[in-house]
DNA sequence: CCTGGTGATACCTTTAGGCTATTGACCGGT
DNA sequence: ACCGGTCAATAGCCTAAAGGTATCACCAGG
């Protein structure tokens, strides 16, 4: 069967009168009615009663035709659909951000895009790091706001640095460093550390080892947490000290404090996206969001 | 566009390969390579990205998948819905009564269908006798317990008695005639009548005629009831007196009597249907009313 | 630098959709 | 009862397009 028939059934039925079916859809009379007749031999069942000079529906025949008519707009929807998208006029983007402190690009980025793209609906996830490199390998989002780059291991994803944003000293308020306007990354040597889960944000440990690696140590790490909150309250316990980038002041915790590095660090904030998604809404994305990031820094 | 672009392009983001997905098809991979290309010619949109020796689904050809499967399932499931109705494993079976008094029949008769045929939907509807003749016209219903025959305005519809009931009068208890055990219909030559309107009771004030014309009277109508409650109503008031089928003692109102005639007299209960609907389960139905109503009798 | 795997191209074959001409049945009007 | 008109079915032919074969071009991996 193929939509041809469907077509013409149609057709036959909305006059009943192979004739002018015929007529309708520039065929001859033959055609039309060897067509109907392919078609109830291959399904098998009469949609046709053909009493001599008087053409009917049967009742297959009507149930079939709802069927027919739906089968085809269905078909012309999908295919004017697919045109609408691939010229820009629809589409989906999904964009995943972390959880409890981020930063200003990011509404700023969706406010110029939706601007310029009022048809395209954005879709915001909240997610650990560990959760958006899954998605993005999965196409389950277009483009994550990661934080720290992909790991080796998520195969396929592609990263760029949006912002450099400057690491402070998490650390209980009580801690003999805290009473200091600011710290050196070396005083941390002697310290027992706290830090995220690589279950949650893998490439954390990484990072935390090669910014220590600047004043020459390897933090020892006590304690993993899997959530910042859950972090901020180990610090508060005592259970360590650990470095975030300055947003983290966003998410105060009784007990806790944030001191300055001096001399400065600075750590990168990533997007990543995945290299194989052609996704034109993701690729005009990441130029606003390259745009824009330049722009504010 | 017909339905085996879908099938291929289907077979080809399956695997993502020409060579394996022609194999599947039966098909050699030029032919589905230029089946694609015509697709995608048609349709204007670039489905799949071939670079070279790798295929995958550009984002229009994600979306247009989803589609493609839709269809095709669609396809083939309207096909498997058409044959079980053929085979009469499934169906619809329509049928409208009159509101306020039907008799045993109908209940006993759905009974039996339902037994028989168990994956035919019955579905019931309560008209007026004018309501039903017009369902059944546009096909709204597949049969009617109608009472009255329909009238000769209703085109294509064939009718059948299932039943001859008793008439009685109908009168208010204060009615002189009251007092009677039985009523001879002369009697009623000179009292005033009320009856059923024409808009929802076509045929009642024909029937009515025909029954007081075996005394060879007319009988003077004074005032038209659009339903049952409302006759009743007018009869208690004084308004009238009726003729009716025996049946409607089970819609007692106060202020009513009911007397036999004498001679009796008997109405035919008629059963309609639409001439051209060539429902198989609309002609076993009947053929299993009739039976039923053959036994009854 | 070869080799296996893959899609594209060129060209031929075959299928089947479409056309014309005609038939046969029915209907409506005279 | 007959005739002309209408309409679907049938027969037979034509051709467009679907399908096949052979081959090429290109990349990947050894």
């Amino acid at each position: 069967m193929e939509l041809r028939h469907l077509r013409y059934f149609v057709a036959v039925a909305d006059d009943l009168n192979f004739t002018k079916a015929a007529a309708k859809l520039h065929l001859a009379q033959p055609s039309l009615t060897r067509q109907i007749h392919n078609l109830e031999e291959e399904i098998g069942v009469r949609l046709l009663n053909r009493s001599k000079s008087q053409v009917a529906l049967t009742e297959e025949g009507r149930s079939f035709l709802v069927d027919a008519r739906r089968i085809l707009a269905l078909a012309t929807e999908s295919i004017l659909a697919v045109q609408r998208l691939s010229r820009g006029e629809t589409g989906q983007l999904n964009i995943a951000y972390l959880s409890n402190f981020d930063f200003e690009l990011l509404p700023e980025t969706l406010a110029a895009f939706r601007q310029t793209f009022p048809h395209i609906a954005l879709n915001l996830f909240d997610m650990t790091p560990a959760e958006q490199f899954r998605a993005l390998e999965t196409r389950k989002i277009d483009l994550g706001f990661v934080g720290l780059p992909p790991p080796a291991a998520a195969g396929g994803l592609q990263w760029e640095s949006i912002a450099r944003h400057r690491t402070v000293v998490v650390l209980p308020a009580r801690h003999p460093l805290a009473r200091k306007r600011r710290v050196k990354l070396g005083e941390l040597e002697t310290v027992f550390f706290v830090g995220m889960s690589e279950k949650t944000h893998p490439g954390f440990r990484n990072w935390l080892n090669g910014t220590c690696q600047q004043a020459g140590f390897t933090p020892r790490v006590l304690q993993d947490a899997e959530l910042e909150p859950a972090l901020m309250t180990f610090v508060a316990e005592g259970l360590g000290v650990t470095l975030a980038r300055e947003h983290i002041k966003k998410l105060p915790h009784p007990g806790v404090a944030f001191r300055p590095l001096a001399p400065a660090v600075k750590s990168d904030y990533c997007i990543a996206w995945n290299r194989n998604n052609d996704s034109r809404a993701l690729q005009q994305y990441v130029v606003i969001v390259k745009r824009l990031a330049a722009h504010s820094h």
